[in-house]
DNA sequence: CGGAATCCTGCGAGATACTG
DNA sequence: CAGTATCTCGCAGGATTCCG
């Protein structure tokens, strides 16, 4: 992946113009929500219970949690473990699937840490000139 | 970029445990939405000017292009251009900060070319089990 | 403990019309 | 051509309550 990469076409599948089924997109509106990149990011520690996930994530309501994981259950990103046990005990992973994800994601991370200044200096620079 | 990361943290800076300034989801917030990665995208190919934005994009109104585009700008990522012309021209282009995120994006590109087909398989078989 | 079922709300975003 | 300005509505998502 070079670094340079002047016109280079990130996606090759659409040389017409409008990149209507674009794959970016596609994922992005899976995982581009508020919470499931949190908890990707969160599983790909370590496996993770239902209610430490709750208490984790701070700010998520419970049915969010809930519905979140179980659209990246659908997907065959997580993984949903339940054990037999009394108390109820749930247990949440990444998958296989869910683990390669984790790559981009990293990348895309690496550039929000390292470009994060250039963005907030960019737009104070911005609002500084017309508020 | 090692393939097998088994047990990599996404993100180093919070041992704490709940990623609230998590940086991804940082970058998500601003480039998540229904339209950022799209101009993204055809701005990576090459300079643009509005209204060709607004036939190539389909479907986008000229209120969101507006937007976004003003959003990017404001961000860095992408320089607007006026041409004292007549009638007036003015063109869109990814900034240098604009085209490293290019990369990032590329790669979370490739994962959805690589794992669409076992995303849709895994919704597929989760739908049959339990509509 | 791990959810499901409701109710309620803000705002993301489309449609339409107008302007320098 | 390259945008504003409104008006409107759907639905993502929060709060709350109940269930096995």
């Amino acid at each position: 992946m070079s670094a340079t990469n002047t016109g280079v076409p990130p996606t090759e599948r659409d040389p017409s113009g409008h990149p209507e089924d674009c794959p970016v997109r596609e994922v992005l509106d899976r995982v581009g929500d508020k919470w499931s990149v949190l908890i990707i990011v969160m599983l790909g520690r370590r496996t993770h219970r239902y209610s430490e996930l709750d208490r984790a994530i701070e700010g998520i309501s419970q049915r969010m949690l809930t519905l979140t994981l179980r659209a990246l259950v659908r997907d065959g990103l997580v993984e949903r473990t339940v054990h037999a046990s009394v108390p109820p005990r749930v247990d949440y992973a990444l998958t296989e699937l869910g683990r390669t994800l984790l790559e981009p994601l990293t990348a895309l991370d690496h550039w929000a840490n390292r470009h994060r200044d250039d963005i907030r200096a960019a737009r104070e620079r911005h609002d500084r000139q017309q508020g």
